[in-house]
RNA sequence: GCACCCGUAGUGAAGUGGAUAUCAUUACUGACUUCGGAUCAGUCGUCGGGGGUUCGAGUCCCUCCGGGUGCACCA
């Protein structure tokens, strides 16, 4: 629609003479704004020399009558051209969005194109705190985007089982009498992690022990050690996945460290000329291009990150075929490395390096400041789901369910979770409030998800009393509801482009309290009404829509809480 | 020190250079003989400081102040 306005805009300048110019479509952040406002004439005034509502009243008599779907226009404020949807185009709209169904808010911007995200990337021995929450929900969010657009998304996670801090869990292991065969948790390999990661920063001796550790790990030298490790690994594994199941989100592959570091040492060494020697270790020369020096190959002519995931770009195509875009979704606090990471992939992939984007999003920070996993200062994700979980249950059984349901609970909890650390911006760092996360009022994952269970109940009692959504009979005046309904699927659109989930989150929740608005002044399934039939029209538009958009954010939507 | 990011009601956030800066929460006040009160309606309360660009700046530029992240063998 703002495409015709602006077409038709554009032409009413050449029409009347007056010069090009680059205006702005947008909907006003009022209704009474109308639906759509332009601001040509304040583009435009001040090489004409007129004051801008002269322009303006030029323009709207030119446009007068002239576009379908719009039965108002008017001038207003210093100049702005605002324009109003007819009663027509609402009640076409929420009948486009019942047809379309589940595909409602889809587009076709990437059809045939095959996206690679990466996201999650927990490190095996390690605890999956609510840091990996957010980046999970953040990377999830951005798969669902591209699934929207059309895209053939290939989900990847991306897993350090080797590396100096398995070395560090392996050696405090060992310290705490954890043996291959011992019954041990991930949470017991969380604690061995935070006394090795202590003992190698404090004590020297421990120190040499855990670098040499790191080696006989990477060369399976030591029998007691592999089969310790491989138990740890596997412990690891199971709980991640337990945890993946939660948050729903499935990889279509799973990349390891292990698997990226014999083929990122060979690319460092068959490429002397972009990763030069340096102190014993092979390092890419940041400096040149305005970035900073780091090591791709350690002293010991161990690959570092860096190096695997210079491989990993090409085990990628190799696993999953090659790809039109591949996007790798991390905290921020890699954002430098990043840069120097796909810089020297482009001397080295060119044609990859082109299609890989870095997002480095914000960080989850503690009350007390950061988190750390070597300090064992950390919330373990699987306990604060658990705890939003049991807050939920304790919510259901007041408001009368006799036996809550544990999936339904968790599926709530997830719906406070994710709606909470997608709610911003991606890019600025969050406080984890738990307060906040168990609170469902207001502002809140629960009140979408109420709000989409409440319309399925009343659509049921309608169904009940005979009445069906329908559009025979249709009242004069539009809701207000109805004018956001047809944003949702620009808001898709922009989110994608922007990277920008929380665009969604804000839609969402505009368009649940519009309804709650409408339900709180309409009686919908009143069979003495006759617009009953519209307005469960409406209301089952606004079911498909939140559900829909509820999805994109990987939030279930249940059709009773 | 250098680089990048961020400063918006007590708190958490939104705000593609546009109109009276929006939403939630907190506190207070209201609304069920009526479809789910995890709801709705109302009151109180804000752009870190200073310059500049522009018809118009929370938004762009400069500067200061405050916070975060990174800066060679961890990821």
């Amino acid at each position: 629609m703002d495409s015709v306005i602006r077409t038709a805009v554009a032409e009413a300048l050449e029409t009347l003479g007056l010069p090009e110019a680059d205006f702005s479509i947008e909907h006003p952040h009022e209704f009474n704004h109308g639906d759509f406002a332009c601001n040509v004439a304040m583009v435009v005034s001040k090489e004409v020399g007129q004051a801008p509502r002269v322009i303006a009243e030029q323009i709207v008599t030119e446009l007068f009558n002239q576009i379908e779907y719009i039965d108002r226009i008017e001038i207003a404020g210093p100049g702005f051209i605002n324009f109003f949807l007819s009663r027509d185009f609402f009640v076409a709209e929420t009948n486009r969005i019942i047809s379309a169904g589940e595909s409602w808010g889809r587009n076709d911007s990437w059809e045939g194109k095959k996206v690679i995200v990466e996201y999650t990337d927990a490190n095996p021995f390690k605890e999956f705190h609510i840091g990996h929450l957010f980046t999970n929900a953040v990377g999830e969010s951005i798969a669902r985007l591209f699934m929207m657009a059309g895209a053939d998304v290939k989900r990847v996670c991306y897993q350090g089982d080797v590396g100096l801090h398995v070395a560090h869990a392996i050696w405090g292991m060992q310290k705490s009498g954890l043996t291959a065969t011992s019954a041990f948790t991930a949470k017991d390999l969380g604690k061995a992690y935070a006394v090795g990661a202590t003992a190698y920063k404090n004590d020297e001796t421990a120190k040499a022990e855990i670098i040499a550790l790191n080696k006989i790990i990477y060369e399976r030298s030591d029998d007691s050690v592999t089969a310790l490790y491989d138990a740890g690994r596997t412990v690891s594994l199971e709980y991640f996945e337990s945890i993946y199941k939660l948050v729903d989100t499935q990889f279509s592959e799973y990349f390891f460290e292990s698997e990226a570091a014999g083929e990122g040492k060979s690319i460092v060494l068959a490429h002397p000329e972009v990763f030069p020697q340096s102190d014993g270790a092979y390092i890419f020369e940041g400096e040149k291009y305005g970035l900073h020096t780091r090591v791709f190959l350690n002293n010991q002519g161990l690959p570092t990150y860096e190096a695997k995931e210079l491989a990993l770009a090409k085990l990628k195509e190799e696993r999953l075929g090659a790809y039109d875009h591949s996007v790798i979704s991390t905290a921020k606090e890699i954002n430098e490395y990043f840069k120097v990471l796909k810089t020297a992939m482009g001397f080295v992939y060119p044609e990859l390096a082109a299609k890989t984007e870095h997002i480095g999003h914000g960080m989850v920070r503690l009350a007390t400041g950061k988190m750390s996993s070597r300090t064992g200062d950390v919330i373990s994700a699987l306990d604060f789901i658990e705890d939003v979980a049991h807050s939920a249950k304790e919510k259901m059984v007041a408001s009368g369910v006799v036996t809550p349901s544990s999936d339904l609970a968790h599926d709530i909890a997830m719906a406070a979770i994710k709606y909470a650390t997608l709610r911003g911006n991606i890019l600025q760092d969050s406080i984890f409030d738990k307060e906040r996360a168990l609170s469902f009022e207001g502002d809140s994952g629960p009140y979408l998800q109420y709000t989409h269970a409440r319309i399925c109940s009343v659509l049921d009692r309608a169904r009940l009393a005979g009445i069906e959504p329908s559009r025979k009979q249709v009242p004069d005046e539009t809701y207000l509801v109805e004018k956001t309904l047809y944003r949702f699927e620009e808001i898709v659109m922009q989110a994608l482009d922007e990277r920008a989930p929380h665009k969604v989150v804000g839609y969402l929740t505009e368009l649940a309290a519009a309804f709650n608005t409408f339900y709180a002044h309409e009686k919908i399934a009143d069979p003495s009404d006759t617009y009953a039939a519209y307005k469960c029209q409406v209301a089952q538009a606004v079911a498909i829509t939140l559900k829909n958009g509820l999805f994109v954010l990987a939030i279930k939507a249940p059709n009773r809480l």
